[in-house]
DNA sequence: TAGATTGTTAATCGATTAACAATC
DNA sequence: TAGATTGTTAATCGATTAACAATC
């Protein structure tokens, strides 16, 4: 007996839609900022175990990431206890059971679509191989047979999509399509059993809660900056 | 009295750094996320003046971009009274308002710097563009003449930095370059009065408080995905 | 006027920080 | 042991949400 909602979309039903942050790990609900600044973590962990330190404290960690050590301490003791007292974090300890509990101790199976500029780019981005993740195929509708595309990527048309998920068993995607196509490939990604979708596509998706989506949205990173600049 | 911080890096100096987000407009504390959602509000109400929509409520905007009404007034609050009691927002009246106070409605100057694979892609990305944001021009260390490079935009060689930002009153830059030349081209753009950097490069960098800073890390946005995918 | 929706204050929720007992 | 640093609880801070008087 509130407001008349004339054209509610899909899915949301509700007048007003809380935002969700965060994932619920044995219980405990971990914040989505907590899994940002683990990453940072682990990858601060790679260069000091590349500089063969040995142990590294809290405060250490905190004054090389710009967080208080407080902050550090209290996001790892979400997972466990890491550290020793009077010590501190065995670093390459500490770095094994963070890529663990990330899930990048493993090779992970990542598909693209939309091969247009950003696509093309991200197939060549260094970035992801590096820190384990493999782009595994592309798919793009202007491609009428598989090709090889940047980095020696394959690239299918879009209509091959479930077979070739299905194939090499990818629970990932990268989605650089047009904001008109989006919403339908986001569909046929899920229906195919993806798990997670990293979307550079500035549109708000509508997606089932099991499905993870991260939104890359550079236009909007810009224009956040411009606000500042004046 | 406390640790004995054995090498502080340059800069800061203090035991802990506690995370700064938000900035101040005439005295009120602005929160970073606000102005995020102030984007995204602009996006949707863009949408609806090509719509024809004449005016909009905060529940309507609300349920298009799954934040709750609450938010979007008291979001909107921050910087005026763009809203009729009893009526809602006029559309195109609060378009233009936030995209003065995003600095959106006028041509903003970028250039940037590193033109390789993700460079090259985001000379070519047409989301900036479309969004009012001009690259005027690129650098790259490896370009020995000046070259056209994608999309039309003049590649010079890193040593005309200075020179060339000054001469198209450049205030803005995009950070494309090796994790290993950051901080010093950093300190250029910074040196050559630059007031915004858009940092794709996964390195934290030292920036002076007047010099606004984002960070677009892609390989962490991909890990903490793989870590909701188990 | 009656109905709807704003702007804003107060209540709630969640995340960050400080402090310190436990412990190596 | 003395010194250092963790893990954790309590205090603080900030952001989100609910509620409602003001107002068109």
């Amino acid at each position: 007996m509130t407001a008349k909602r004339p054209k509610a979309p899909r899915g949301t039903s509700h007048p007003d839609t809380p935002a969700d942050s965060g994932s619920s790990l044995d219980g405990r609900k971990i914040p989505a900022a907590v899994i940002k600044r683990l990453s940072l973590y682990a990858r601060a962990l790679q260069e000091l175990e590349r500089q063969q330190a040995e142990k590294v404290s809290s405060s250490e960690l905190s004054r090389l990431l710009g967080f208080t050590s407080a902050q550090v301490r209290k996001d790892l003791a979400y997972f466990g206890q890491f550290g020793v007292p009077g010590f501190g974090y065995p670093v390459g300890d500490l770095r094994r059971n963070l890529r663990r509990i990330l899930g990048t101790d493993r090779e992970l199976q990542v598909a693209l679509v939309g091969v247009g500029h950003l696509g093309t780019a991200l197939l060549s981005y260094g970035g992801f191989t590096r820190q384990g993740f493999r782009i595994v195929c592309a798919f793009d509708k202007e491609v009428s047979a598989p090709r090889i595309g940047a980095a020696g990527i394959p690239v299918y048309h879009i209509d091959e999509l479930e077979k070739r998920l299905a194939e090499h068993a990818i629970g990932f995607a990268i989605l650089t399509v047009s904001s008109e196509a989006a919403q339908a490939v986001a569909n046929r990604l899920i229906a195919a059993g993806i798990s997670a979708i990293l979307n550079f596509v500035p549109v708000r998706l509508q997606t089932p809660e099991h499905v993870k989506i991260h939104y890359v949205d550079l236009a909007l990173e810009m224009e956040s900056l411009s606000f500042y600049t004046r």
